[in-house]
This record gives C-alpha cells, structure tokens and sequence, in this order.
DNA sequence: TGTACATCAGTGAACGCGCGTTCACTGATGTAC
DNA sequence: TGTACATCAGTGAACGCGCGTTCACTGATGTAC
C-alpha cells in the first residue's frame, strides 16, 4: 500500500525521529540498524531515504529531538519553585531516579549519547546538536540553582552537572550491583546539601517557566 | 610462518589484549572487530579463536587488564602523599589532564567503558570485570581521602567519583568546543578544595604504597 | 648430541549473516480540468 | 462535483562490504629416542 497522504507521510517522519532517539539512547548509535529503527516506527527499511539523506544525519536530527524533550521536562521540574534549592533539588531528584536509571530511552541525552558522540568524528552533525543540547540544559539548571538578581555561579553549575551526568553513567553501568543504588543516593546526598546551602529562607515569588529555547536546525 | 615458539606464543596474546583494552576504549567493543585487533596486535584474524573463545571472553580480560593498569596509576599517584588531601590532589589532577582527554584509548576504563559496559547484556562476563574494577579503584580514592586512622567516607567518595567520570565523559563528548576545557577546569576546581578542607595542618608521615591488589581471573 | 617426527600457533579461504544505501516498481493520493 | 492522470511515499530485492566464527592446511617448534 505505497503512497501516503502528506498528514501520514509527516507522522511517519515523527515516528522514524522519535523511534531513532530512543532507540540510540537504549543501545547506541552503531548498534540500530536503518532496518531496526523504521521496523520500530512500522516501516520498512527501503523508504528512509526519502525522510533523511543518510543514518548520521538522522542521528543529529534524534540527538536535538532528545535534547527538546529533556529540556521541556526540566524546565517542568524547576517550575513554580519558590526557592533556588527547591528547583535545584527538583532537578536532581527527577534526574538521580532509579527510573530514568533503567530507562535510558526516555532518560537524559547527555549521559545516554555522550560516549557515542565522543567516539564519533569530529565533522559529523551530530556534535554541534549534542553541544547545542547540553549549552540548553546548562543554561536551565544555572538558573535553578540562582537566586533572581544575583550572578550564576557557572563553575559549580558545571561541576554540578558533571556529577549528574557522571552518577547516572555509572550506575548504569553497575546495575545489578548493590553499588548502583549506591552511586544514585550519594550523589544526590551530595548534591541536595548544596542546594540547600544555596537557599534563601525568605519566602520569594515562584519563578517564571522559561519560554522555550528556539529548536536550532541541525545542518 | 607457522607454529612459534611458546615465549612467542605468550607474547602475542599480550599483544592481542593490549591491542583491544586500547581499541575498545577508544572506539568502543562493537566498532573495533576481531581482524582489526588482530592486526593491531601483528597477527591475522584466524588465529583469534587460538587465545579466546569469543570476543565477549576477550572483552571481559581486556577490560580487567585496563583497571590494572589503571589501578597501578592512581597508586602512584597516591603514594608518598603527606596528606590526604595532596593524595586527592594528585588524583584529581592526573584524572582531569587535558592529555587524559584526548586519549581515552590509554585512559581509564570507568569513562572509556561505562556505557558499552551498560548496554552490553547482563550475563556477559565484562560486568563483572567492571564491576570488580570500579571497586578497586573506589577503594584506593576512599584511602587517598581518608587520614590514617579515620572512618572514610564513603558517600563523599562516590560523589566526587561521579564527579570525575562525568566531567571526563562530557569534555570528550564536547571536544573541539570551548566548553570543554571550561567543565574540565570546574571540576578540578570543585573537587580540589574538598581536598583542602579535608586537609590536617599538621605533618604525616607518607601514606605507604599500598600493594597492588590481586588480579581476579574472569571467566 | 643428533635425528625423526608429532604437535600445534598462525594463515587465509570460507560459512551465514546483517550492514548502509540504491533502485525499479506499485498504487493511493492529490490535482487539473 | 466527478473524472483522468501525474505524482511520489513506501516496498522489497539487490549492491558491495564487513562482521564473528570455523576449518583445512602449513611448517617451525618441541620432544622422544
């Protein structure tokens, strides 16, 4: 039953961007096959080449989509939070989750796609919206953990990220060992004292919910 | 040139695990394949299946033998450190070099094989050696950071481990961008001045070398 | 010590299979009248 | 509104290629005498 009408044809599209990032998340890049992921979107392998010129390019298209997703949800968690160190801590919580730790799929693209853009070369679209990506995320939890006025505190928010993202890599990687759980509430022990630390006891009003950030086309 | 000597015979399954515990961790376990590092180790591929049941089987050693080398780094790192905190210092530095960035093929295997480690299935023979490796490696930073005669923290330990291999993992995933250095440089400097406060003011005599720690065959 | 020969480490062709990508084909969609 | 037909999204066979693994073969090594 080939030709589609132009509504199915861009649900399709959808379906092979949306099956694509989670599929590369979950297994990585390299191990989804053109076959694998129209499989999953309810295709066969054959048309892909009419939605993208080639798998890398996808891949870059993926990658942004994940970072549009994940931003919109943290920018859900740090909504309405009153206070520096109740965003801050919204935002550990929902990340350090034993559930984003077993569902790489659906969880965060920096931890899920960072070693498969670091493997890759360095010309391939993929870097620029991985980087693109992580700039957004950053600039989010930069203004979670600041008080409105004051100056961010760019060096910690960094650190701070690189603990997230580090925590959750390992404890994927030690799952099944009691030292997965280990890592997840340690660094959230580690991390919720320092929001704290940060907070203001004075009653301030909700923070505003961001708009959100302009989708950059990945070339 | 068939049949070589037994000292020869040794000499290139060495080779053939040091070609690997450097390839893998470089481009990954999937993307290097059997006549790859076979070559890379000045053989072909069919004797391959001489030293090593599998790939999976050569993946699990070549993985225990990189926390080896690892292992007898931070060691050296450690030894002869005063106190605590110039033992972490000198941890934290050797970890977050530029030079440790862009070499993952020589680096350490928490960052290099965390996530093939991750995707690779459960009952593969690496988790283990994984496993086995990052707890080596923990216990000798929980000695760096403790005073002789304390109780460790363990908490702590973990978190500044996330903290290292997240921030090794994001500046290779972002290499070639400004933010790169920029999360190397943050991390040292949120990690270091842990260190200081830890610090005593007071002269230790020089924490002794620990002895390397017994290799676990794999099976 | 020297000779005869069994052993076995390494070679390279071959196995079935899956990869990314191309392409002739199909037939419902969308358009021109 | 209804009909005729050009468009083109999706199909599935096919392309050259590389994968992990097997195996018959080779000839230097190591051993038995």
């Amino acid at each position: 039953m080939p030709r589609v009408s132009r509504q199915q044809t861009d649900n399709n599209r959808l379906a092979i961007e949306e099956a694509s990032s989670r599929l590369f998340r979950e297994q990585g890049i390299k191990a989804v096959s053109v076959a694998d992921l129209m499989a999953a979107a309810g295709l066969t392998h054959g048309g892909f080449y009419g939605h993208f010129e080639s798998k890398d390019a996808l891949a870059a298209v993926a990658c942004a989509r994940a970072f549009d997703q994940s931003a919109e949800r943290w920018e859900k968690r740090v909504a309405g939070k009153t206070e520096s160190a109740a965003a801050l801590a919204g935002l550990v919580e929902g990340y350090l989750s034993v559930n984003s730790r077993n569902n790489p799929g659906s969880g965060c693209p920096i931890a899920g796609l960072a070693t498969d853009v670091a493997r890759e070369p360095a010309d391939k679209p993929i870097h620029a919206a991985y980087v693109d990506g992580l700039k957004r995320l950053i600039d989010i939890m930069l203004g979670a953990q600041t008080e409105p006025g004051a100056e961010p505190d760019r060096g910690a928010g960094l650190a701070q990220m690189a603990t997230l993202v580090g925590a959750m890599v390992l404890a994927r990687a030690t799952r099944g060992d009691a030292l997965s759980d280990e890592i997840l509430a340690a660094a959230r022990a580690h991390l919720l004292p320092v929001a704290a630390a940060n907070s203001s006891p004075v009653d301030k009003p909700p923070r505003a919910r961001k708009s959100p950030a302009v989708r950059k086309p990945v070339h």
